[in-house]
DNA sequence: ACTCATATTGAATGATTATTCAATACAAAA
DNA sequence: TTTTGTATTGAATAATCATTCAATATGAGT
């Protein structure tokens, strides 16, 4: 039994559509978060923004709280993405790695006050969902360690013996948290330049004959 | 016209009763959104948690909001109290001053899993809430430009040119917020020692000379 | 014992909101 | 055109919760 190109393609074409509306709904969800947080946070407003109506929303999705995993999911997936390209780029040498890192990390598609938000809405959930947990916790430490690879290759490279790779990793990790809360509280005293410069400053006294940590 | 001593015993009494149930609530929502999250944190499980009606907690706070309120300035000034006995304690010199501070952002009081949960569920909602905005940032605003004093007096006795103290605080302080955050995710890896050693090696590799930074 | 004022209760109310589902629109196949 | 299957709607439902308030308890003053 054939299936003719003509099905084929209908198929496809049906898929796409269906995944646009999925990506409207989980757009709007971020949107709807970043707008209104977590707590205000609607099926009828997303639905609003998502312009497709309340039960629609629902029966895509099941439930609220599955689309609110989805929409986690895919902030997780668009990070990680992000970091692997830079992982995955062999014309970068350690130092440029890090550097990529930190812009990235800083950048406005990751950085923005809106996706903080949302992000920092999952957090504080993160205790009592372990659905949360899960997604946020296991890609927490493959960057850990990815980090902390890295970093000893830095170390290789440039002399520096006071602090190991973990510590260094781990600190860069926690100060990116930590600014990208603060930004949160005051983006304009902790604009993007503000906190790249104050990580690079950080690296750049750990490995002082490294120039490019400007 | 004298008010007997009676009536003022009385009085004391009473406004300590009232303090004492205003208290219990206050522990009572904090405990309540340690254990369940902000989102289903209700004012029947607060009261309940309190061992009084529901009505009574809504009669004696006037709104849940304002008791969330309450109970984020509670936090907020129970840790302004433990930063300004530090502060003005004449007893000890900057690099004390220093470690003291590193010592209670990671001590058992301070940075226990519960408190971080809540103080991230406010966080969470700060965007969207100025009166918590209001309360978070003021105190911060103290905490930064306190912190870049001393390090300048830091600085003076100790001989490091290459960061500014405004530097060296916005790091501090950046990285306690994240490490803090970790501790959510893993709380057996993000231990108390873990995070002050993390710290202070940081202290340590700036003031290489200072031996107090173990 | 009685009165009065205040503290506290808990059931009722009303608002909000996730979820369901019968009805409808739509488009492809016959 | 008619049929059929799927996509989508939006109104109804049911659950949850903050808030209100009339009723009751408490305890001091007389």
């Amino acid at each position: 039994m054939n299936i003719s190109p003509k099905k084929i393609n209908d198929h496809q074409r049906e898929d796409q559509e269906l995944s646009i509306n999925h990506q409207k709904l989980i757009d709007a969800t971020i949107e709807t978060i970043a707008k209104r947080g977590l707590a205000d946070t609607t099926i009828a407003q997303v639905a609003k923004n998502a312009m497709v109506s309340q039960g629609y929303a629902n029966f895509r999705f099941k439930s609220k709280e599955n689309l609110l995993l989805s929409s986690l999911t895919f902030l997780s997936d668009e990070y990680k993405n992000s970091w692997q390209r830079i992982f995955e780029d062999n014309n970068l040498d350690p130092v440029g790695r890090v550097i990529k890192i930190i812009e990235n990390d800083f950048s406005g598609k990751i950085a923005n006050r809106n996706k903080i938000a949302v992000w920092v809405s999952f957090y504080s959930e993160v205790k009592f969902r372990p659905s949360y947990l899960s997604i946020c916790q296991k890609q927490d430490e493959i960057y850990s360690s990815q980090m902390e690879k890295l970093i000893k290759e830095v170390n290789i490279l440039n002399n520096q013996s006071f602090l190991t790779p973990r510590e260094i990793s781990e600190t860069y990790l926690s100060m990116v948290d930590g600014l990208w809360q603060r930004i949160l509280f005051d983006p304009k005293m902790y604009s993007h330049v503000f906190c790249k410069d104050l990580i690079k400053k950080y690296f750049r006294n750990i490995y002082a004959d490294e120039k490019r940590f400007v």
